[in-house]
DNA sequence: GAGCACTGC
């Protein structure tokens, strides 16, 4: 695109001449000297150190005869041991010195002239480090204190796939730096950026960076970018991985450090051309692996069978077991209690506590799972222990401390992307041998342990694949194709990915953008497209949002995108679903649950208007606080957004009778593409188009089958086929809203859907010639 | 008459 071409010519040309016009003589001839000083070659000091002088460090400062990129670790080794903060130039705190000695016992740190060795040898350099081995935090500030980031006022990123994991890292590395959080050290995340003109060091979500990127294609605020967990492979790290290495020819300037955890660095190294590869040792406590001799038939019956075994016969420590979901997580759970307690009575064993941990478990839930192992029931009885059941989350967002027996049956829930139907659903899989070797990892943090693998080794060795699948082969990828296409880049076929995804993929998501208009016939990105991609929301979300204006509801558009966008605001605990149902039917909207949701939206903010408690409202109506929140805290970002891009907020007045038919009809100008019509016989619909799928809707629906033609935000696939968050809408709105996806003459749906919108065209038409003829 | 692994903007 030609604007894109603009920004990242006028970019380049900027960097370039700033660094030569404001190149400063070093001025000061003063007796510290460096041995050789002659100030006729005083500008190529001045060059190395980014275009400034030196004269930025003050003088007396231990960093003064740093160089930049050419520093040593004893240089560092001495700047960070004297009295005075190199940063800051405050006197060093006596917890610094105190935390200072337990970094220099973190393996990484014998390492660390190598590292800068390495680092000055090329652009760009793969890192890796077992758990412990303190790559997080130490490879950032060993770049801090060679890049001299004060000096050309430009940043280091490090990326990490998760917010929390950004602001404790950040938190811990300002700590070890004796500096203020937010100053010279800082973090970037969604809706809270704690950074300050004074950062040097920034650690961020791989997805922020990506947002960054979208505005600024040669990312010419920073001067080294590490990404961490690289081997995750999140979306948004394997976009950056891919654009980085295409940024790096044009910015010789600027370093990269691409950071993994697991052995398959070769991967990488080859990937960035060669890259050299620095790899530094864990510190974790040898495992032992035990494998079933035969293969079990039920993996949650094994499970718990294991968990009891071990409770029964082996020494103090506590136990992980991996399951797959919450409702299988929340009854093995309560089995596991049931039969401690006859194990207690019976056999006199210790006391076990078992506790759940899945992602939406409410916060102080999780966080009980740090509670300590029960003490034994009598005194010198035998120990207690605690029991966690979990799922994925165990294996990489959360650590916990001193599990000593991780049980693993070899499964998770995984996304898989279906290009033909257009879905995405979760499947119970296999894991693959990273997956079993990262959970087995999590017996040794405190000491040496044991993982019991619920297969055999045979299994193992022949059926579990290497690596999991990237994110980016098991997604729908209109989202990521619209952002690239943002990004500035042109050849989507040839964009050198690690693992470019099918090309059904690709022609799917190029063929739902051309229909959203967000791309046009040729590919190119459209003006909507281009507006769409400012919103942090799905093509079809952020479309529906741009568009909502026209229908005169953009207020109300803009809550209903919010909650779309969180998780489920409804509550709905095992024993007490009657109670809860009830209580949504106060909110119930007959045109369907987007309306529905948009009441309960309503209320919460009344209440919050009231002086009304509302945690304890929530709780009383079985709506989630947490989630009502966030869509609050969504909304807000949406809003500015709007406001911005120069989106008109308005509303339709609640009395017109037009209130709710105007936000359907929003409704229909995103989701157009997701719509079912009702089988003449029963409770089937079928969708448009995508192979017609026979669908239900979803049981917690508020409309059953009160519509023939429905509008919905979701299509799962559990047991049954259903859609989920749906709305009743009118089939003309299709035709007048969406009229090239409906576009009758090139149909390439079901016969007798084309014949009822056919009949509905030519009624439209009817209408509006008798109109025309008065 | 249901089952949302986990992230992220």
């Amino acid at each position: 695109m030609a604007t894109g071409d603009a920004d990242r010519k006028r970019s380049s040309d900027a960097s370039d001449s700033l660094a030569t016009a404001k190149r400063v003589k070093k001025e000061d001839g003063g007796d510290d000297k460096p041995a050789a000083y002659n100030p006729y070659l005083a500008h190529l000091e001045a060059e190395k150190n980014g275009g400034y002088a030196n004269s930025t460090i003050p003088k007396g400062s231990p960093l003064e005869k740093f160089t930049r990129r050419e520093t040593t670790a004893k240089q560092a080794f001495k700047a960070e041991d004297s009295d005075n903060n190199p940063f800051t130039g405050e006197p060093h705190s006596q917890q610094y010195f105190k935390i200072l000695d337990g970094r220099r016992n973190l393996p990484v740190h014998k390492q660390r002239q190598e590292f800068l060795d390495m680092y000055h040898s090329t652009q760009i350099l793969v890192f890796v480090g077992e758990t412990g081995s303190g790559k997080t935090t130490q490879i950032p500030q060993y770049v801090v204190y060679d890049e001299l980031p004060q000096l050309n006022k430009k940043l280091i990123a490090c990326t990490q796939p998760r917010r929390v994991a950004a602001m404790s890292v950040a938190q811990r590395v300002a700590d070890e730096m004796d500096v203020e959080l937010g100053q010279e050290v800082g973090y970037s995340i969604r809706f809270e950026d704690k950074t300050s003109p004074r950062t040097m060091l920034k650690y961020m979500t791989d997805g922020m960076l990506l947002r960054e990127a979208m505005h600024d294609h040669m990312m010419s605020r920073y001067s080294c970018i590490i990404l961490d967990e690289a081997h995750e492979r999140t979306l948004a790290t394997d976009i950056l991985m891919a654009l980085l290495k295409q940024l790096a020819q044009r910015r010789p300037d600027l370093k990269i450090i691409v950071m993994s955890a697991t052995l398959d660095a070769q991967k990488f190294q080859k990937y960035f051309y060669d890259a050299p590869l620095l790899a530094v040792p864990g510190r974790t406590h040898p495992v032992e692996i035990y494998y079933t001799p035969e293969a079990e038939n039920d993996y949650v019956e094994a499970a718990l069978r294991t968990v009891l075994q071990i409770h029964a016969t082996e020494p103090e420590g506590d136990i992980l077991l991996f399951l797959t979901g919450e409702e299988e997580i929340e009854d093995t759970c309560r089995k596991l209690s049931l039969e401690v307690d006859e194990m207690i009575r019976e056999a006199d064993s210790g006391p076990m506590v078992v506790y759940p941990l899945y992602g939406t478990l409410p916060p102080h839930q999780q966080q009980k799972i740090f509670q300590p192992a029960p003490p034994p029931l009598k005194k010198g009885g035998r120990p207690g222990r605690k029991c966690i059941v979990s799922t994925n989350i165990a294996e990489t967002s959360l650590t916990i401390d001193g599990i000593v027996y991780v049980v693993d049956p070899g499964f998770s829930k995984q996304k898989i992307y279906n290009p033909r139907i257009r879905v995405e659903s979760l499947l119970v899989s296999a894991i693959s041998k990273a997956s079993a070797q990262q959970r087995a990892g999590r017996a040794g943090r405190t000491k040496p342990g044991k993982c019991f693998r619920l297969y055999t080794e045979e299994a193992f060795k022949k059926e579990l694949i290497e690596q999991t699948y990237p994110e980016i082969l098991r997604s729908n990828l209109a989202n990521t194709v619209l952002e690239l296409k943002k990004l500035g880049v042109e050849d989507l076929v040839h964009f050198d990915l690690m693992d470019p995804p099918a090309p059904e993929t690709m022609m799917r998501a190029l063929e739902e953008l051309n229909y959203l208009a967000c791309l046009d016939d040729e590919g190119e990105l459209t003006p909507l497209g281009s507006l769409a991609s400012e919103f942090p929301l799905d093509p079809t979300l952020a479309v529906m949002l741009i568009s909502s204006p026209e229908f005169y509801c953009s207020n109300e558009m803009l809550s209903i995108t919010s909650l779309l966008s969180v998780p489920n605001v409804f509550v709905r605990p095992a024993n007490k679903r009657r109670e809860a149902d009830q209580m949504k039917d106060l909110f119930k909207h007959p045109e369907g649950d987007h309306l529905t949701m948009l009441n309960v939206y309503h209320a919460f903010k009344g209440i919050q208007n009231s002086g009304e408690d509302p945690k304890q409202w929530c709780h009383k109506h079985y709506l989630s606080h947490r989630h009502l929140s966030s869509a609050d805290s969504v909304r807000a970002q949406l809003k500015r957004i709007m406001e911005t891009q120069g989106l008109e907020l308005m509303s339709t007045d609640f009395n017109d009778k037009n209130y709710y038919t105007n936000i359907r009809r929003a409704l229909v100008a995103g989701f157009f593409m997701q719509v079912a019509k009702k089988e003449s016989s029963g409770k089937i619909y079928r969708t448009m188009k995508d192979n017609n799928q026979a669908v239900m809707i979803h049981p917690s629906s508020v409309l059953q089958t009160d519509y023939e033609w429905v509008l919905y935000n979701e299509f799962v696939l559990t047991t049954k086929q259903y859609v989920r968050t749906v709305t009743g809408i009118r089939p003309e709105w299709l035709l007048e809203i969406a009229p090239v996806y409906y576009d009758l003459d090139s149909w390439d749906g079901q016969k007798d859907v084309k014949q009822a919108l056919k009949s509905v065209q030519d009624k439209m038409r009817r209408r509006a010639a008798m109109k025309g003829g008065r």
